[in-house]
DNA sequence: CACATTTATTACTGATCAGTCAAGAATCTC
DNA sequence: GAGATTCTTGACTGATCAGTAATAAATGTG
């Protein structure tokens, strides 16, 4: 035992973590995050590792505290659990279009930094599984309930494919209605899925 | 009239273009853009202006050469010129995965620098209409012939969407049987829509 | 209290970044 | 051929980059 870390190592990640998001990795420097954390860089380094570790740690804390806790709401919520995901992204880009534009830190990251980096590689693998996995949860339990009676793998694929296209379009500034447009198309098309009763 | 610039900077601007394409916009130097071109860094300034401008041209090019001629090709092609585009899509992420690795060049853009900068903002505006435009014209054509009777502007946005999580995907460097998959999925997905004759 | 260990602070690296400047060379018009 | 104009060349900026070294301060254990 020494002298204690005087500062909130949780804390840090998740204000890097906010950066790297609204920003993106090669466009934040060091400096960006000295400010966001209001800790001089060699804390930084010394607590983090290298700025690549910084981003691996900001996505971890970002997988865990973002995706899993959104996700676990879809998990078992069947057909309902599906469109409710879609209708609160559509509410988000409503009510904080700012905070929508930044879009998914993960797929943002996977976008800049392409498959060069094996760290951020495996994190994109682990993210895609937990979100394509809870759409598929969602569609077994609709399928086992009859609520629906198509291919779930299928179905949760096209999910999948679905909320990149909304995260590249908010991302990309796609005027307000447009998105509320491609959100509403999402929503109809996962009650499309299910069957008459 | 003086002294004709001795290099084609059609030619310069398509080298610019795949470096961008391949590496992004922050992570690609000039110096990359000299060894790219072969051209010495002055004379890039002088032709292209600054490395935003640079970028501005790259996707210019790109629109022009790469996208709208893809894109012509499903424009009156009705539902099957929708449904092989995406077989096409399929072929190249077989045959060529490194090519297909590096998505697409305004996706990447938009993604890695927001709506910060209007140029490009601007031209994936663009994009957008093009794209969504031509799935657009190819479903009235099918609509008219009779081939499908869903919602035209609807289905539009679902194949862009689709479009876009499968560039997100194979750009986040997915396994080449889940590219796969994925694709298969959005041609089932397209061909679905075609009423019973 | 002394020692070992860890963190905090400050200043400081060399490298690389985008972008420029000045001088020479090539082409045009007259 | 003279002069104006543009392009080419190569060296050169200051700024910023990620990352570090050295020292001081704070804790635990003996």
């Amino acid at each position: 035992m020494a002298r204690p870390r005087e500062f909130d190592t949780t804390e840090a990640i998740e204000n890097i973590c906010d950066r790297f998001w609204a920003d993106g990795y090669e466009a934040t420097g060091i400096t960006d995050l000295e400010d966001a954390t209001g800790l001089a860089r060699a804390r930084l380094y010394a607590a983090f590792g290298p700025k690549k570790q910084m981003l691996h740690s900001a996505i971890d804390f970002y997988l865990e505290r973002r995706i899993d806790r959104i996700f676990e709401g879809v998990d078992n919520g069947g057909l309902a659990g599906v469109a409710n995901f879609f209708r609160t992204f559509a509410r988000i880009c409503r009510q904080q279009p700012e905070r929508a534009a930044t879009g998914c830190l993960v797929v943002n990251s996977v976008v800049e930094l392409g498959h060069s980096d094996p760290g951020v590689s495996a994190r994109a693998d682990r993210y895609r599984r937990r979100v394509r996995g809870a759409f598929r949860s969602a569609l077994e339990r609709a399928a086992a309930d009859g609520q629906i009676d198509g291919d779930v793998e299928m179905l949760a694929d096209l999910a999948f494919m679905l909320l990149m296209g909304l995260f590249v379009s908010v991302k990309g500034g796609a005027p307000a209605d447009e998105v509320q447009r491609l959100c509403a198309v999402a929503i109809q098309t996962v009650e499309s899925w299910e069957v008459a009763p």
